[in-house]
DNA sequence: ACAACGCGCTCCACATGCGTC
DNA sequence: TGACGCATGTGGAGCGCGTTG
């Protein structure tokens, strides 16, 4: 016996498919009572709405989009991405709305991807994630004209709702922290120079020398790679004034650094202080424990998809939404240096 | 202007709806040279197939579910998620097919997942991680007649296809590793036992033991957390007779295990060898690095979701795909056993 | 409460034209 | 001359639902 439609429920509640269509919907024009035998009767035959004729109606996919155009490998790697997915996953599903997973080589093939979905009235909107300096992806989507949600910002000149992150407050935080400690030598392995949040960390960074009267404060920008941490960590470190304390952008590149720093004898935390901005099992799981700036990633993605349904029901919307900013934990990989 | 449709197209290319859909889907009906002409049209019109409306023809939903019922933190915890996930992603992308995934709390929240996707024609398969010894979800997906690929394997008493790891190669080329260096006395922290494959390497691990002439051959269930790792690491450690072996079925485990043996002063590899049965960068990252059983998940993961889209097109098609087995890379956590 | 239509596409039954035996 | 095959295109029913008169 094949899938039943709405008709077979009419026939079987002996009403037309109007009727049960207004039924099923919660809609007024039919009586209490066959409301109630119309939904005893779908229930009965196991009925569920069939998604394409739906959508075909009311141009409503049911779906939202993420498109990453990382090299799909760093997707295992990165706990980020897994929890950001998790976490906007159960944001879409109180509604029912499904997560449409792109993974893409290169920017251009996101652009197409964003494009053709909404040609295709594919989603209702889009995630965006790590938005860059002078974004080619903002304007492009405002000309497309369909709701995204960033992961990130603030975001100047542009009509996309973001929710942002404190990242300064943040490394704010971080820096004083250091600085109380001591720290005047403080090196900061940074993500990606094109990314916004990695723009905003070394802001704060330069700012911050001149505030805490620090001997040294540089930001080195990387691609995010354990390799590269490691490259660099090894670099500072051979170097004859040593920095005291290293900041990292994320947790692989402090677990890497921190490798780097046992490997060439420097004890830690008694010799070098290491501070990952990032926070996941990862940074627990070394010996020392990494001290880190951690944050609820998984909420942040959560609350951001809410928005992002509340902006597909009413189009008109723009949602400027602050998330929590990220806490420091101090955990064993920090003190105060050498002959403090 | 709105969205144009294969109507307007028909109208400015002067044909009929029907040439203009034989054209554009590469179908027989229509000559090469108004095929050109169409295709120019819809080029310059830039036109798109409206998913919701081509679903509702051809009862092809272009997409696959793949639901998982972890506790949502997991995503991000464990690699082998996000390895699965942009491996899949790759293998779909060929064909435009879309990867539609939901994370719910428990099975039973899976089961009816596949029950109203099903239903909904949402999804034209799916993917199914994790078999279980006498798989509740098997019978069900069986019922209801919908395609599906399960990753692991293999898996009795089933029509469902899957692609399966061997796993009791690898656990037998560990072992046989492990006694060549020495080791007569070896503990293995498994996973789940309801996983086909937790029982799998446990079965290979007791019948080594016979085969090996080992002292000592045990497997300890976990649920996989490195809490779990740790505990368990702990307790074999504080016995009077220690293993000089441990075998971990996942990385995160292994990592957890190798910071229990420091904090116990059991150096690795001198007092105990560290072997873990899955790979990742964490792995590579701990000091000492960790000799692991290691395997393309991302690769295997690309071609269990090209069969199944062969599947979904001839539903008649049964397959039994083995995939590469997992290969031992020795890296610094494992030697010969003291005096040996 | 009903009948009928529309959403955009697929697909099938059926013309139409042309050359061939 | 007509009957037939083939290639090319047309028209429209139908997919399952929402919605209007």
């Amino acid at each position: 016996m094949a899938r039943p439609t709405i008709a077979d429920i009419a026939e079987r509640a002996g009403v037309s498919k109007g009727a049960v269509s207004f039924a099923l919907n919660g809609r007024p024009g039919v009586s209490e009572e066959t409301r109630r035998r119309i939904l005893a009767v779908a229930d009965e035959m196991n009925w569920r709405p069939h998604r394409a004729a739906r959508s075909l109606g009311n141009s409503r996919a049911g779906a939202v989009g993420l498109i990453l155009s990382r090299p799909a490998r760093t997707l295992g790697l990165e706990p980020f991405f897994g929890q950001v997915v998790s976490g906007l996953q159960a944001g879409l599903a109180e509604d029912g709305t499904a997560l449409q997973l792109l993974v893409v080589e290169d920017p251009e093939a996101e652009m197409a991807a964003y494009r053709n979905w909404t040609a295709e009235k594919r989603v209702d909107g889009f995630v965006l994630l790590d938005p860059l300096i002078d974004d080619p992806r903002f304007p492009a989507l405002e000309a497309l004209d369909v709701p995204v949600m960033v992961l990130g910002g603030p975001l100047p000149d542009t009509s996309l709702s973001y929710s942002w992150a404190d990242d300064s407050e943040a490394m704010h935080e971080a820096v004083d922290y250091l600085a109380a400690l001591g720290h005047r030598h403080v090196v900061h392995v940074a993500g990606m120079p094109q990314f916004l949040h990695t723009k905003r960390r070394m802001d704060v960074l330069t700012e911050a020398k001149a505030r805490h009267e620090l001997a040294e404060v540089v930001s080195i920008p990387t691609d995010y790679s354990d390799s590269e941490g490691a490259v660099i960590t090894r670099r500072v470190l051979s170097r004859r004034e040593r920095p005291t304390a290293i900041v990292y952008d994320s947790d692989v590149m402090a677990v890497a650094g921190l490798g780097v720093a046992l490997e060439m004898g420097v004890r830690v935390p008694q010799d070098l202080s290491i501070l990952s901005f990032d926070d996941s099992l990862l940074a627990r799981l070394t010996h020392p424990a990494l001290t880190a700036l951690t944050r609820d990633t998984q909420g942040w993605a959560t609350e951001a998809a809410r928005e992002l349904l509340r902006l597909i029901a009413d189009p008109s919307l723009t949602v400027r939404h602050p998330s929590s900013t990220p806490v420091l934990v101090p955990r064993e990989s920090t003190a105060p240096p050498a002959g403090h």
